[in-house]
DNA sequence: GTTGACTTTAGACTTAACTCTAAGGTTTAT
DNA sequence: ATAAACCTTAGAGTTAAGTCTAAAGTCAAC
């Protein structure tokens, strides 16, 4: 096996955050080095690499430390009881990350209608925000009923 | 014109947030009632709901209050400057939220082999984390990206 | 014409997620 | 063998995004 090892500088440098990000992320449960030098110096391999990663696009997509804490904690065995509860956890993220995917692609239609609108077309287009194109594209936003 | 018009507390609860929430956007200026009353009570418009509808999905999918405000203040005018001006901004945001949906593709497919390890197959499946699932799935890990 | 459910403000408090500081120990290059 | 460049900890400070409190004004109803 070749173990890479990273101190806590480089892998800083590698996943681009700080090494007091790291050490926070270590401090709250998300990424433990697997080893420490003598002197106490963190030392990390390279599947606590793709851990930051993992964190990092996670959070990027509007999961909270907690959630990735969670996801990162889920873990498949055969044993009847884990099976069960990881299962309905991530089914029902699965939704919560389609629901997302879905509003993400809402936001980037209309935020291409608002580029067409400009330099795209002859159209007259002489005014156009987001929210009238985000309109344009589909029409549900909270679902109303008897508010009087 | 039908004006609908709300009080805060009835668009609070059409948009399930608090009052103070929509006070914090409106102190911010993502948010501004377009009337009030003469007692100072603020009054929403119809433009206003689809404004906090935008602000909460926007926000779900991992932008930030500022980029929200900035990208509610976009308005494309045929002044040629609001016009590259607008075009510029709105173009790289996109290749921002097309980064995120692929990010949370990635990490659907994840989710899913993660579920189907479970009770889906007849497959050995002794041990699976998401981050093996994630793994099966695609091989690209830190890398580029940035904008920080 | 007062009660109770609404609204207003200003300002203090909270939580998540960092970010910085201080005071020191370790490693490497010269 | 010492300076520069790393690393360690504990704990304080910051920023974003709310959330709560207090003191007071307003509105509908009984």
């Amino acid at each position: 096996m070749n173990q890479v090892t990273l101190k806590i500088g480089e892998l800083a440098k590698l996943a681009q955050v700080s090494q007091d990000t790291l050490r926070f992320y270590e401090k709250h449960g998300l990424l433990m080095p697997h080893l420490r030098t003598d002197a106490g110096y963190r030392l990390y391999s390279e599947a606590d690499v793709q851990r930051v990663s993992f964190i990092l696009s996670a959070k990027q997509v509007g999961f909270t430390l907690n959630e990735i804490s969670e996801l990162l904690a889920l873990e498949v065995t055969k044993d009847e009881k884990s099976c069960e509860d990881v299962k309905c956890f991530v089914d029902a993220k699965i939704v919560t990350v389609q629901q997302r995917i879905r509003e993400m692609r809402r936001i980037k239609q209309s935020l291409q209608s608002l580029s067409e609108a400009c330099c795209g077309g002859a159209e007259p287009a002489t005014h156009c925000t987001i929210l009238e194109a985000l309109n344009a594209h589909s029409e549900d936003g909270l679902q109303q009923s008897g508010a009087r």
